[in-house]
DNA sequence: CTCCAGGGTAGTC
DNA sequence: GACTACCATGGA
């Protein structure tokens, strides 16, 4: 990683770089991405290509270092595309703004987290593996899980000292040992969900461009939920965070119902008819009201 | 000790 | 199609 380049990124109307800092930073302990200094260091393979960028805010602009090793303009290109599509840079949330001004309990999110963007997870197989490791278990003990997996099967890459990973290939993780990540305490039925959707992804049978090649919403649903361990709050979530499907919405998600409840949106988790109420006045930003109320449910610092 | 956490499956009716 | 038992494990 000898070579370094840099470039900035213009950043559009109401993009808040520290809001999208602070959601990625929030109380959790996240593997894949390091935060110290306002400023967050990643790792990626793209197209062959290795790099580490770290992404800081300098007047109005997003500065991006990167080390690397491979081709230089291939990895401008790729750490380009890969931020602005990371931090959802390209798109106008005004309509979403307004959208959320209409209705009195919400309105107060377009002040408190002005800027914020639905982060997304670009790769579709470690989308998925996080929503599965993550199935009814609190965050904590779900970011751990993930930092055990990535630790043992991922690849470390040093950067300004500091390690960053890689998340574990499919080729990597479909040969691993159940018992392995029973070890790790991943439950029997998880560690059997893991291994089988990467022996999907590593033979080809499931990844980004098969489910682009489905043009339906409902159709990308059913190839994900036909995948053992994959329901349908596991693939909306990846059809949202990986897909940026804007109509994805988890339902049934834990933290989305305790939002709701604390918003006093809907009477109790199960009054369905609110949540459907509420959602059709966000036609086309369903995932992003959903982001926003998992937003809510961490509160500021002061 | 109990209840819950950013659920899913398999079985039953 | 809706309801139910069961899975598994740490946190509060």
């Amino acid at each position: 990683m000898q070579k370094k380049t840099s470039f900035l990124i213009p950043v559009p109307e109401l993009f808040s770089f520290s809001e999208c800092l602070w959601f990625l930073n929030r109380d959790f302990d996240d593997c894949m991405h390091t935060i110290e200094d306002n400023t967050v260091l990643k790792a990626l393979s793209i197209d062959r290509n290795l790099m580490v960028l770290s992404v800081s805010e300098d007047i109005g602009q997003l500065k991006v270092e990167v080390a690397y090793t491979g081709n230089r303009a291939e990895v401008l290109l790729a750490a380009k595309s890969y931020i602005s599509g990371w931090l959802d840079m390209e798109r106008d949330i005004q309509p979403f703004y307004t959208l959320l001004q209409n209705q009195k309990k919400l309105a107060y999110m377009t002040e408190a987290y002005s800027g914020l963007r639905l982060i997304g997870i670009s790769d579709l197989f470690e989308a998925l593996c996080w929503s599965i490791i993550g199935q009814q278990i609190n965050l904590t003990f779900a970011y751990r899980l993930k930092r055990r997996l990535v630790g043992r099967f991922g690849t470390a890459i040093e950067a300004g000292g500091k390690a960053c990973f890689l998340f574990p290939k499919p080729e990597t993780l479909a040969e691993a040992d159940i018992t392995e990540l029973r070890e790790m305490q991943y439950s029997q039925k998880k560690a059997e969900y893991l291994i089988g959707l990467a022996g999907l992804f590593a033979k080809g049978e499931m990844n980004k461009a098969v489910l682009e090649n489905i043009s339906t919403f409902a159709g990308r649903q059913q190839a994900l939920t036909a995948i053992r361990g994959i329901g349908i709050w596991t693939a909306n979530y990846a059809l949202m965070k990986s897909m940026r499907m804007d109509e994805a919405i988890p339902y049934g998600d834990a933290g989305l119902l305790q939002a709701l409840v604390n918003h006093e949106l809907i009477k109790d988790r199960k009054d369905q008819a609110g949540i459907d109420r509420l959602f059709r006045k966000f036609k086309g930003w369903e995932s992003y009201l959903v982001f926003y109320l998992w937003r809510s449910l961490s509160h500021k610092p002061v």
